[in-house]
DNA sequence: TGTAATTGTTAGCTCAAGCTAAATTATAAT
DNA sequence: ATTATAATTTAGCTTGAGCTAACAATTACA
Protein backbone atom coordinates (compact mmCIF):
# COMPACT_ATOMS: atom_id res chain seq x y z
CA UNK A 1 0.00 0.00 0.00
CA UNK A 2 2.77 2.76 -1.10
CA UNK A 3 1.18 5.94 -0.45
CA UNK A 4 0.94 8.43 -3.74
CA UNK A 5 0.64 12.14 -4.23
CA UNK A 6 -1.49 14.73 -3.48
CA UNK A 7 -1.68 15.03 -7.20
CA UNK A 8 -2.35 11.74 -8.13
CA UNK A 9 -5.10 10.90 -5.41
CA UNK A 10 -6.54 14.08 -7.31
CA UNK A 11 -6.81 11.63 -10.44
CA UNK A 12 -8.43 8.76 -8.74
CA UNK A 13 -11.25 10.29 -6.82
CA UNK A 14 -12.36 12.12 -10.24
CA UNK A 15 -12.19 9.11 -12.48
CA UNK A 16 -14.40 7.07 -9.55
CA UNK A 17 -16.72 10.15 -9.67
CA UNK A 18 -16.82 10.29 -13.31
CA UNK A 19 -17.47 6.37 -13.58
CA UNK A 20 -20.62 6.57 -10.58
CA UNK A 21 -22.03 9.47 -12.79
CA UNK A 22 -22.44 6.29 -15.56
CA UNK A 23 -19.90 7.06 -18.64
CA UNK A 24 -16.85 5.51 -19.96
CA UNK A 25 -14.52 7.03 -18.56
CA UNK A 26 -11.74 8.79 -21.24
CA UNK A 27 -9.22 10.88 -20.88
CA UNK A 28 -10.29 13.74 -22.19
CA UNK A 29 -13.28 13.79 -19.35
CA UNK A 30 -10.55 13.50 -16.87
CA UNK A 31 -8.67 16.59 -18.40
CA UNK A 32 -12.09 18.85 -18.29
CA UNK A 33 -13.16 17.62 -14.74
CA UNK A 34 -9.34 18.62 -13.15
CA UNK A 35 -8.78 21.59 -15.43
CA UNK A 36 -5.45 19.99 -16.59
CA UNK A 37 -4.11 19.03 -20.08
CA UNK A 38 -4.68 15.66 -21.80
CA UNK A 39 -0.79 14.91 -21.77
CA UNK A 40 -0.44 15.24 -17.92
CA UNK A 41 -3.60 13.17 -17.62
CA UNK A 42 -2.01 10.84 -19.78
CA UNK A 43 1.03 10.58 -17.97
CA UNK A 44 -0.48 10.34 -14.19
CA UNK A 45 -3.03 7.54 -16.06
CA UNK A 46 0.26 5.42 -16.77
CA UNK A 47 1.60 5.78 -12.98
CA UNK A 48 -1.73 4.56 -11.43
CA UNK A 49 -1.52 2.05 -13.98
CA UNK A 50 2.21 0.66 -12.85
CA UNK A 51 0.98 1.34 -9.08
CA UNK A 52 -2.03 -1.36 -9.78
CA UNK A 53 -4.58 1.24 -9.33
CA UNK A 54 -6.42 1.00 -12.64
CA UNK A 55 -6.08 -0.13 -16.04
CA UNK A 56 -5.92 1.36 -18.93
CA UNK A 57 -5.69 0.09 -22.64
CA UNK A 58 -3.65 1.90 -25.55
CA UNK A 59 -6.69 4.75 -26.54
CA UNK A 60 -8.74 2.64 -24.22
CA UNK A 61 -11.36 3.60 -21.33
CA UNK A 62 -9.81 3.94 -18.16
CA UNK A 63 -11.30 1.68 -14.90
CA UNK A 64 -10.44 1.43 -11.63
CA UNK A 65 -9.19 -1.84 -10.14
CA UNK A 66 -10.66 -3.45 -6.88
CA UNK A 67 -7.43 -1.92 -5.45
CA UNK A 68 -7.80 1.58 -6.79
CA UNK A 69 -11.50 1.97 -6.15
CA UNK A 70 -10.81 0.82 -2.52
CA UNK A 71 -8.12 3.76 -2.73
CA UNK A 72 -10.48 6.50 -4.81
CA UNK A 73 -13.57 5.90 -2.21
CA UNK A 74 -11.01 6.41 0.82
CA UNK A 75 -9.95 9.60 -0.70
CA UNK A 76 -14.07 10.84 -1.33
CA UNK A 77 -14.73 9.79 1.92
CA UNK A 78 -12.40 12.02 3.94
CA UNK A 79 -13.56 14.90 1.54
CA UNK A 80 -17.09 14.27 2.65
CA UNK A 81 -16.53 14.05 5.92
CA UNK A 82 -13.78 16.75 5.97
CA UNK A 83 -16.71 19.11 4.14
CA UNK A 84 -19.46 18.19 6.06
CA UNK A 85 -17.38 19.24 9.42
CA UNK A 86 -16.50 22.84 7.81
CA UNK A 87 -19.96 23.54 6.55
CA UNK A 88 -22.40 22.10 9.19
CA UNK A 89 -19.90 22.39 12.15
CA UNK A 90 -17.47 25.72 12.04
CA UNK A 91 -20.33 27.07 9.37
CA UNK A 92 -17.45 27.28 6.82
CA UNK A 93 -19.43 29.03 3.41
CA UNK A 94 -20.38 25.76 1.27
CA UNK A 95 -17.65 27.15 -1.35
CA UNK A 96 -14.83 27.68 0.91
CA UNK A 97 -16.00 24.42 2.67
CA UNK A 98 -15.53 22.30 -0.77
CA UNK A 99 -12.17 24.07 -1.56
CA UNK A 100 -10.77 23.39 1.62
CA UNK A 101 -11.62 19.68 1.89
CA UNK A 102 -10.52 19.48 -1.56
CA UNK A 103 -7.00 20.31 0.00
CA UNK A 104 -7.43 18.84 3.30
CA UNK A 105 -8.33 15.46 2.18
CA UNK A 106 -5.03 15.10 0.79
CA UNK A 107 -3.14 15.78 4.49
CA UNK A 108 -5.27 14.18 7.12
CA UNK A 109 -3.87 11.06 8.86
CA UNK A 110 -6.41 8.00 8.92
CA UNK A 111 -6.41 8.60 12.80
CA UNK A 112 -8.02 12.08 12.56
CA UNK A 113 -10.26 10.94 10.39
CA UNK A 114 -11.61 8.08 12.79
CA UNK A 115 -11.81 11.11 15.61
CA UNK A 116 -13.58 13.46 13.37
CA UNK A 117 -16.50 10.60 12.25
CA UNK A 118 -16.71 9.91 15.71
CA UNK A 119 -17.04 13.30 17.15
CA UNK A 120 -19.73 13.90 14.18
CA UNK A 121 -21.88 11.05 15.45
CA UNK A 122 -22.08 12.03 18.55
CA UNK A 123 -23.92 15.05 17.91
CA UNK A 124 -27.69 15.93 17.64
CA UNK A 125 -27.67 15.12 14.03
CA UNK A 126 -25.34 12.68 13.44
CA UNK A 127 -23.65 12.38 10.00
CA UNK A 128 -25.06 10.07 7.44
CA UNK A 129 -21.74 8.58 5.33
CA UNK B 1 1.41 39.33 -0.69
CA UNK B 2 1.92 36.97 -2.89
CA UNK B 3 1.64 32.88 -1.89
CA UNK B 4 4.18 30.89 -1.04
CA UNK B 5 4.51 27.37 -1.11
CA UNK B 6 3.97 24.59 1.72
CA UNK B 7 7.50 24.21 1.55
CA UNK B 8 8.59 27.61 2.07
CA UNK B 9 5.82 28.51 4.69
CA UNK B 10 7.54 25.88 6.29
CA UNK B 11 11.05 27.13 6.63
CA UNK B 12 9.61 30.91 6.99
CA UNK B 13 7.76 28.57 10.31
CA UNK B 14 10.77 27.41 11.15
CA UNK B 15 13.07 30.74 11.16
CA UNK B 16 10.44 32.65 13.43
CA UNK B 17 10.32 29.16 16.25
CA UNK B 18 14.19 29.40 16.76
CA UNK B 19 14.46 33.03 16.75
CA UNK B 20 11.76 32.84 19.41
CA UNK B 21 14.48 30.01 21.43
CA UNK B 22 16.80 32.42 21.20
CA UNK B 23 20.07 32.69 19.68
CA UNK B 24 20.66 34.05 16.16
CA UNK B 25 19.81 31.74 13.51
CA UNK B 26 21.87 29.83 10.94
CA UNK B 27 21.66 27.76 7.78
CA UNK B 28 22.63 24.62 9.92
CA UNK B 29 20.25 25.33 12.54
CA UNK B 30 17.50 25.29 10.00
CA UNK B 31 18.36 22.29 8.24
CA UNK B 32 18.68 20.30 11.39
CA UNK B 33 15.45 21.86 13.07
CA UNK B 34 13.99 20.54 9.33
CA UNK B 35 16.18 17.75 8.39
CA UNK B 36 16.91 18.56 5.08
CA UNK B 37 20.21 19.47 3.04
CA UNK B 38 22.42 22.87 4.13
CA UNK B 39 21.98 23.62 0.50
CA UNK B 40 18.42 22.92 0.27
CA UNK B 41 17.95 25.66 3.21
CA UNK B 42 20.55 27.76 1.21
CA UNK B 43 18.49 27.77 -1.46
CA UNK B 44 14.66 28.62 0.70
CA UNK B 45 16.75 31.05 2.09
CA UNK B 46 17.63 32.82 -0.99
CA UNK B 47 13.82 32.47 -2.37
CA UNK B 48 12.35 33.70 0.78
CA UNK B 49 15.37 36.81 0.74
CA UNK B 50 14.23 37.46 -3.22
CA UNK B 51 10.36 37.44 -1.52
CA UNK B 52 11.33 40.59 0.99
CA UNK B 53 10.33 38.15 3.88
CA UNK B 54 13.82 37.82 5.27
CA UNK B 55 17.44 39.05 5.37
CA UNK B 56 20.46 37.43 4.69
CA UNK B 57 23.76 38.51 4.25
CA UNK B 58 26.57 36.34 2.46
CA UNK B 59 27.83 33.86 4.87
CA UNK B 60 25.59 35.54 7.69
CA UNK B 61 22.81 35.17 10.12
CA UNK B 62 19.31 35.14 9.02
CA UNK B 63 16.59 37.31 10.28
CA UNK B 64 12.94 38.10 9.09
CA UNK B 65 11.87 40.79 8.19
CA UNK B 66 8.62 42.29 9.92
CA UNK B 67 6.40 40.77 6.70
CA UNK B 68 8.29 37.10 7.36
CA UNK B 69 7.83 38.22 10.35
CA UNK B 70 3.81 38.47 9.98
CA UNK B 71 3.55 35.75 7.84
CA UNK B 72 5.81 33.50 10.18
CA UNK B 73 3.42 33.92 12.91
CA UNK B 74 0.37 33.10 10.83
CA UNK B 75 1.74 29.71 10.11
CA UNK B 76 2.51 29.04 13.56
CA UNK B 77 -1.23 30.36 14.53
CA UNK B 78 -2.64 28.10 12.04
CA UNK B 79 -0.53 25.14 13.33
CA UNK B 80 -1.47 25.77 16.71
CA UNK B 81 -4.80 26.53 16.63
CA UNK B 82 -5.19 23.44 14.73
CA UNK B 83 -3.06 20.89 16.98
CA UNK B 84 -5.04 22.08 19.87
CA UNK B 85 -8.69 21.35 17.65
CA UNK B 86 -7.18 17.80 17.28
CA UNK B 87 -6.04 16.85 20.52
CA UNK B 88 -8.61 18.91 22.74
CA UNK B 89 -11.65 18.63 20.89
CA UNK B 90 -10.94 15.52 18.64
CA UNK B 91 -9.13 13.53 21.25
CA UNK B 92 -6.42 12.51 18.30
CA UNK B 93 -3.11 11.35 20.65
CA UNK B 94 -0.51 14.09 20.61
CA UNK B 95 2.06 12.80 18.69
CA UNK B 96 -0.80 12.70 15.22
CA UNK B 97 -2.20 15.69 16.11
CA UNK B 98 1.25 17.63 15.87
CA UNK B 99 1.87 15.57 12.56
CA UNK B 100 -0.87 16.14 11.01
CA UNK B 101 -1.11 19.82 12.56
CA UNK B 102 1.92 19.96 10.15
CA UNK B 103 0.64 19.49 7.05
CA UNK B 104 -2.86 21.10 7.52
CA UNK B 105 -1.38 24.39 8.19
CA UNK B 106 -1.00 24.74 5.00
CA UNK B 107 -3.96 23.95 3.25
CA UNK B 108 -7.19 25.63 5.64
CA UNK B 109 -7.95 28.69 4.76
CA UNK B 110 -8.17 31.96 6.36
CA UNK B 111 -12.12 32.22 6.67
CA UNK B 112 -11.99 28.02 7.80
CA UNK B 113 -9.12 29.10 10.75
CA UNK B 114 -11.58 32.17 11.54
CA UNK B 115 -14.32 29.48 11.91
CA UNK B 116 -12.47 27.54 14.01
CA UNK B 117 -10.91 29.86 15.92
CA UNK B 118 -14.85 31.10 16.94
CA UNK B 119 -15.78 27.49 17.66
CA UNK B 120 -13.21 26.86 19.77
CA UNK B 121 -13.14 30.11 21.68
CA UNK B 122 -17.36 29.50 22.47
CA UNK B 123 -16.47 25.89 24.33
CA UNK B 124 -16.33 25.58 27.91
CA UNK B 125 -12.54 25.73 28.63
CA UNK B 126 -12.33 28.10 25.78
CA UNK B 127 -8.89 28.19 23.61
CA UNK B 128 -6.18 30.60 24.35
CA UNK B 129 -3.83 31.51 21.87
C1' DT C 1 49.09 33.14 14.06
C1' DG C 2 48.45 29.29 11.35
C1' DT C 3 45.98 25.17 10.74
C1' DA C 4 41.89 22.21 11.58
C1' DA C 5 37.17 21.98 11.92
C1' DT C 6 32.90 23.93 10.95
C1' DT C 7 29.75 26.48 8.23
C1' DG C 8 28.00 28.25 4.00
C1' DT C 9 27.79 28.25 -1.01
C1' DT C 10 27.93 26.54 -5.77
C1' DA C 11 27.31 23.23 -9.34
C1' DG C 12 24.79 19.97 -11.03
C1' DC C 13 21.77 15.75 -10.62
C1' DT C 14 16.86 13.64 -9.84
C1' DC C 15 11.91 13.43 -9.62
C1' DA C 16 7.16 14.93 -9.87
C1' DA C 17 3.84 17.44 -12.15
C1' DG C 18 2.45 20.82 -14.94
C1' DC C 19 2.65 22.62 -19.94
C1' DT C 20 2.71 23.04 -25.54
C1' DA C 21 3.46 21.24 -30.11
C1' DA C 22 3.47 17.54 -32.99
C1' DA C 23 2.43 12.84 -34.25
C1' DT C 24 -0.56 8.95 -34.11
C1' DT C 25 -4.86 6.42 -33.80
C1' DA C 26 -9.74 6.15 -33.77
C1' DT C 27 -14.31 7.80 -34.98
C1' DA C 28 -17.70 10.09 -37.70
C1' DA C 29 -19.54 12.13 -41.80
C1' DT C 30 -20.00 12.82 -46.68
C1' DA D 1 -14.45 4.35 -48.75
C1' DT D 2 -12.22 8.41 -48.08
C1' DT D 3 -11.57 12.24 -45.61
C1' DA D 4 -12.16 15.31 -41.73
C1' DT D 5 -12.54 15.70 -36.87
C1' DA D 6 -11.60 14.30 -32.41
C1' DA D 7 -9.04 11.71 -29.01
C1' DT D 8 -4.79 9.99 -27.41
C1' DT D 9 -0.08 9.70 -27.07
C1' DT D 10 4.84 11.11 -27.54
C1' DA D 11 8.55 14.31 -27.16
C1' DG D 12 10.45 17.60 -24.85
C1' DC D 13 10.41 21.99 -22.01
C1' DT D 14 9.77 24.37 -17.18
C1' DT D 15 9.60 24.86 -12.17
C1' DG D 16 10.09 23.60 -7.47
C1' DA D 17 12.26 21.09 -4.09
C1' DG D 18 14.99 17.72 -2.60
C1' DC D 19 19.89 15.61 -2.83
C1' DT D 20 25.43 14.89 -3.00
C1' DA D 21 30.03 16.35 -4.01
C1' DA D 22 33.14 19.85 -4.21
C1' DC D 23 34.67 24.40 -3.10
C1' DA D 24 35.03 28.77 -0.27
C1' DA D 25 34.81 31.32 3.89
C1' DT D 26 34.80 31.67 8.72
C1' DT D 27 35.76 30.40 13.41
C1' DA D 28 38.22 28.29 16.97
C1' DC D 29 42.16 26.55 19.22
C1' DA D 30 46.83 24.81 19.78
Amino acid sequence: MADISASLEDYLEEIFILHQEGAQVRVTDIAAALKVSKPSVNRAVGTLKDAGLLDHEFYGTIALTPEGETRAAQVLRRHKLIRHFLQNTLGVPAEIAEEDACRMEHVVSAQTIQHLYDYLSQQEDGYEE
